[in-house]
RNA sequence: GCCGGGAUGGCGGAAUUGGUAGACGCAGCGGACUCAAAAUCCGCCGCCGCGAGGUGUGGGGGUUCGAGUCCCCCUCCCGGCACCA
């Protein structure tokens, strides 16, 4: 509930639960009088309505009917030995041109009993559904583009709606409605809808002339009665390989003996220790090379074994080192002989949640199914690790460069260099402060050591205190978003601060009576502006957007400092009820200067502990409005009205106003008035 | 390719249910103060135009009295795609 819908969306797709059918092709393919898999090809689709447009299945490479007809058929075992050397990465797998190759062999269509052919396809995966798809080539882009490929034929089993009767087809002839017309020539759209108001399944017998869902409905529930099928879930979650080839991960306790197997390392021998003067070099892991570490003796016998080597991925540390951390006491330390103990269950789950969004997968779906794994295994009593997840933006900054005369590329860091600008201040280029010549300031990046474009925040505290570095970070823009780093704003936040210490100081020598029921004039408007400011700060505080509290409290001393200090305007009254909101406000953003500030005013001792400020509704009220006046959705003026003004008489009063009567003249005539309560009125001439 | 997000002045960003686009700040320009500079304060500041006015939220179309906001199509940028973590 306290993550963002897009988080949730990725991590629901990547799960990919998928409801379909799944079906077999029966068969009498043998190896060695063995019949494989029972004679049957297990088949997992989302489109049962279209089974009957099948014209060719297609197996991954690694499927034992790949496997078969690769014995007798070398040039089929190359190609699959190609399949296997390919990437398995999706991205690839995706763009990768779709090949292919028949096997030779033939299954039986469970509804049909006609002979289907069988082929290797280089995109089916062995490791999502059964390693074998069914091909429809009419129904489906790729087998579409596939069977066009390979000269395979194309049987439509699905009809746009409006051509569906005989009848139809007269009142929609061919000529001018060619977009609803099966060509087998060209890929449109509707052939792989799903839609009833768009296609119906056809030339199919029995199944002609029903729905998406009432074809698979109707097809699985025959695939059932022969025992060759059922509805099925599918998941495109694949399982997960935690080892890796990898030095810097956590070891794998396992030790490999040639008599025993492989044996785990016993608990007095944990936790097995990396050595630490290991130097990776990127020609696979550097452990493999260290005698020291693999050479060891087998638990069990004794004799001489080899210790594995492999690491677990760093997922599987970084899924639970949260439960790890409540599991700390402050009386015992860290318990060293339980993966974890009582004490998360009083500390878990994480309130609170920060991360990139670039974890918005990985690192939080595994962070979670670690959790339920845990759970299942009564280790915790929590089920979701993580009750509020914020994801952060990147910070990019500026990659400041120049070629070298060797060809190669140095790098300069922000303070190292001047931006330049042109007229309108637009920045055109940047120049080295040590020599005055150009850089290339084109690039935009991560922050990274080597590019040197990193930003130590430590520096801005430095420079001007924790505050000023707080209230910047606050402003500068919403957390979730990227952000283009540039420090040229830090000044201006540090001057508002200074401009806070500066009103408070003036405001502290003065003493204020009691606010009148009702102000007139400019403290009522500055009064007035305070508390509209602070209503919609609230507002914006309530939705986590915190760069317009910020700039909430930049307007309410805006404000303060346009107070007519007149002598019988109870200016001060209003100036210190405002100055306290505006410190309440800014106290969670600048907490060391409000508190200092709160309490010289006399405030109280404490800020933390004093009330949140709210808006007082009477302060807001106003006796007369600006109504806006537009002409056909146009601004064209303003006017002035009281606050009680009603409808009619602000209609009649609106078409007075020489901004409208200037249309008016040219002939049109009044044909609609709209108003907007306290807003605008907009005037239809036509 | 698929999934997710995004595009608003010179820049960072505002705009609650469709209702004055550009809040607040940065940079820039002009002025005051100063011997001078810094700091500070005052004013200007989307674009075109002397002006009236026109135009403007990535591009094209649509709905509406009215669209940054809703609908359709397109372009570009960023993140993820399972061995970078």
């Amino acid at each position: 509930p306290g993550w963002p819908e897009r988080v949730k969306t990725m991590q629901a797709n990547w799960i990919g639960k998928s409801v379909g059918v799944r079906f077999a092709f029966t068969h009498d393919i043998r190896d060695n009088g063995q019949l494989i898999d029972d004679g049957k090809l297990w088949v997992f689709t989302t489109r049962a309505d279209t089974i009957m447009g099948v014209t060719f299945c297609a197996v991954a490479a690694e499927h034992p009917l790949a496997t078969l007809a690769a014995k007798s058929n070398p040039e089929l075992a190359a190609f699959i030995e190609k399949c296997r050397q390919g990437s398995v990465m999706e991205a690839d797998i995706a763009t990768m041109e779709k090949e292919g190759m028949d096997t030779g062999l033939t299954v039986t269509h469970p509804l049909t009993g006609e002979q289907v052919p069988v082929w290797v396809g280089n995109y089916v995966l062995m490791t999502y559904g059964e390693g074998a798809v069914m091909a429809v080539p009419a129904h489906d882009e790729r087998d579409f583009a596939f069977a066009q490929k390979y000269k395979l034929p194309i049987k439509q089993v699905i009809q746009h709606v409006n051509l569906y009767t005989a009848e139809s087809k007269t009142r929609f002839p061919k000529s001018d409605y060619e977009h609803l017309y099966f060509d087998t020539a060209l890929w449109k759209e509707w052939y792989a809808s799903k839609s009833a108001d768009e296609v119906l399944v056809f030339n199919s017998g029995k199944y002609d002339g029903l729905s998406y869902e009432d074809a698979v409905d109707a097809i699985a529930a025959d695939l059932k009665a022969k025992g060759l099928g059922d509805k099925q879930i599918n998941w495109r979650l694949r399982d997960w390989g935690v080892s890796r080839q990898r030095y810097w991960g956590c070891p794998i306790p396992i030790i490999h003996c040639d008599t025993c197997g492989d044996v785990p390392v016993p608990d007095d021998q944990l936790p097995v220790k990396l050595p630490e003067d290991c130097v990776p070099d990127g020609s696979g892991n550097p452990l493999n090379r260290r005698e020291d570490f693999i050479n060891c003796s087998c638990p069990k016998c004794g004799k001489p074994a080899k210790r594995e080597t492999d690491t677990m991925d760093t997922f599987v540390d970084s899924s639970w080192y949260y439960a790890r951390y409540a599991t700390s006491t402050a009386a015992s330390g860290f318990n060293s002989d339980a993966m974890v103990d009582a004490e998360t269950n009083h500390w878990m789950p994480v309130d609170q949640y920060i991360g990139g969004i670039e974890h918005a997968i990985l690192h939080l779906l595994y962070s979670r199914f670690w959790s339920k794994v845990m759970r299942d295994l009564s280790l915790v009593n929590y089920d979701e690790p993580f009750a509020n997840l914020l994801t952060q933006g990147m910070v990019l900054n500026h990659i400041f460069s120049r070629r070298t005369d060797k060809g190669g590329i140095e790098y300069f860091a922000p303070e190292e260099v001047e931006l330049v600008h042109d007229e309108h201040g637009k920045v055109t280029g940047a120049k080295l402060l040590a020599d005055g010549q150009p850089v290339d300031f084109q690039g935009m990046g991560t922050m990274s050591k080597s590019k040197r474009n990193g930003v130590d925040p430590q520096s801005l505290i430095d420079q001007y205190g924790a505050d000023t570095a707080r209230f910047f970070m606050m402003f500068a823009a919403p957390p979730e978003q990227t952000l283009e780093w540039s420090d040229s704003g830090v000044e201006g936040s540090h001057r508002f601060l200074k401009r806070v210490w500066a009103y408070g100081h003036a405001l502290s020598g003065e003493t204020a009576s009691e606010l009148p029921a009702k102000l007139a004039g400019n403290p009522a408007n500055a009064r007035r502006e305070i508390h509209a400011t602070l209503k919609q700060a609230n507002y914006d505080l309530d939705r986590q957007q915190f760069n317009t509290v910020a700039s909430a409290t930049m307007k309410m001393l805006n404000a303060l400092e346009k107070l007519q200090k007149d002598a019988e305007s109870h200016w001060q009254g209003v100036a210190r009820e405002g100055f306290s909101i505006l410190l309440r406000l800014l106290s969670p953003i600048a907490p060391h200067i409000t508190q200092t500030l709160w309490r010289e005013l006399g405030y109280g001792d404490d800020i933390l502990q004093a009330a949140w400020p709210q808006p007082e509704e009477s302060a807001l009220v106003q006796d007369e409005i600006e109504l806006v006046i537009q002409v056909n959705g146009k601004l064209r003026g303003s006017m002035t009205v009281a606050r009680t003004l009603d409808k009619p008489a602000i209609e009649q009063l609106a078409v007075t106003q020489p901004c409208v009567q200037k249309y008016l003249e040219d002939g049109g005539s009044v044909r609609k008035i709209i108003v907007v309560p306290n807003k605008l009125v907009n005037i239809v001439i036509g």
